[in-house]
DNA sequence: AATTGTGAAATTGTTCACAGCA
DNA sequence: TGCTGTGAACAATTTCACAATT
């Protein structure tokens, strides 16, 4: 079973861990650009909604990056992140399907900016076929093995409709593919050795209409904090 | 601190068992399609990955809606399920920002289908103010106000540059919007009444990155299941 | 015989609290 | 003194295991 990673010392990193992480990195991001130089657990916790400890035992599973008395670097500690997360290199990725969403995502700016630059697109429709978006040509899913060796690409992003997302995901697999993002509205099914990811944005609307529905059942929960998120 | 549900019992709710019910929902929508009567914890946590009793947890916060020694009936789960999410009724969107993932957004036939129906569309690019896309009018930004109420909109969702999406979803929450969407890849402050989602695609492929640059690290976890997730 | 519903147990994730260091 | 790094304590979530029910 595929779930899970483990730090140096042995201790289980989570995915929120991971994700945290990501978030972690952007405001890293802003902090450098606005010239900080160091900054506390308690500060980055503040602009996370974290705790501190939080922040601290998060980065412990990959190092001891900070100094004692005084914080952490904020450079060093992006680009020590940005080695943690693989985002201080560049990725090739394609992209299958070309329709709404894989158009939006070609021209999504925030991808390229973190390295992940598509390098490939494909459809099954013969009208897009050999048209350019943004100046990569649409291929045929038949030259699917071919293209993804020559182009040598690391990640492929499913934006095609629901009914032949499993279809195209095991082609992908079967061309030695081992990281999927999936756009369509299913869980896909993937052998054990191939990094999955979902995009489901109904999903998170769903969150939403429950949440709206249920405001009468809301659990009042206060967090304190002794370790002191207030500033 | 505006987090968590309570179920009529008391007991908490978690953010995990909603995105379950999520799935569940899609589940046994394809099993109504197909004429199932029943389908039994074991079967649907198989084709979840979950456990099942995981599954009978979860759907326990709600109800008993299983029958002992024959599984739960699928059309009334599903039912069930789609009136605890809210998603029985339709909802008025509005989406602001009318650019590459909003255009996308507007052409997704799933929110539709789950009843969200974008109503409303805002930009503040000339160009784009007047325009029709599928059949639905760009508003100035500057109407904001009169129209979310004209058009009585329930959801926001936020599909804006990253550098203006404070300044608008403090707009949207000045307006009275209590649910909010949001695209740009950026973490957004907002009032702890206000439900707040937040869809960031980068950060799905960084952690396919990490993934991919810790192939080493795995942990090998196996977990076995004396309630028989097995076939 | 099969399968739910659910307390209790196990596991995982978060926060506390403090020793250690700049 | 201020803040990190971390084991121990605590909290949340998941899984187990079994009584109850059809």
């Amino acid at each position: 079973m595929t779930e899970g990673w483990k730090a140096t010392d042995n201790r289980k990193i989570s995915e929120s861990t991971i994700h945290r992480l990501s978030h972690y990195y952007r405001t890293l991001s802003v902090l450098e650009r606005e010239d900080y130089e160091t900054i506390s657990s308690r500060e980055l916790a503040r602009r996370e909604k974290l705790t501190p400890a939080q922040v601290r035992k998060d980065l412990s599973f990959f190092g001891s990056f900070g100094t004692r008395g005084l914080g952490y670097p904020v450079k060093d500690l992006r680009a020590k992140i940005a080695n943690i997360l693989g985002i201080d290199r560049a990725w090739n990725v394609a992209l299958i399907g070309v329709g709404n969403i894989g158009s939006a995502m070609v021209s999504y700016k925030e991808f390229v900016k973190q390295g992940f630059a598509i390098k490939l697109l494909f459809d099954n429709d013969q009208r897009k076929i050999g048209s350019n978006h943004k100046g990569i040509i649409v291929h045929d899913m038949r030259d699917l093995e071919k293209e993804l060796k020559a182009k040598k690409i690391d990640i492929v992003m499913i934006a095609v409709p629901a009914t032949v997302a499993q279809n195209i995901v095991d082609d992908v697999v079967r061309c030695g593919i081992r990281a999927i993002l999936n756009f369509a509205p299913v869980k896909l099914k993937v052998a054990d050795n191939v990094f999955y990811r979902s995009e489901n944005m109904a999903m998170e609307l769903e969150y939403l209409s429950f949440a709206l529905v249920n405001l009468a059942n809301r659990s009042g929960g206060k967090k304190l904090d002794k370790d002191s998120t207030n500033s």
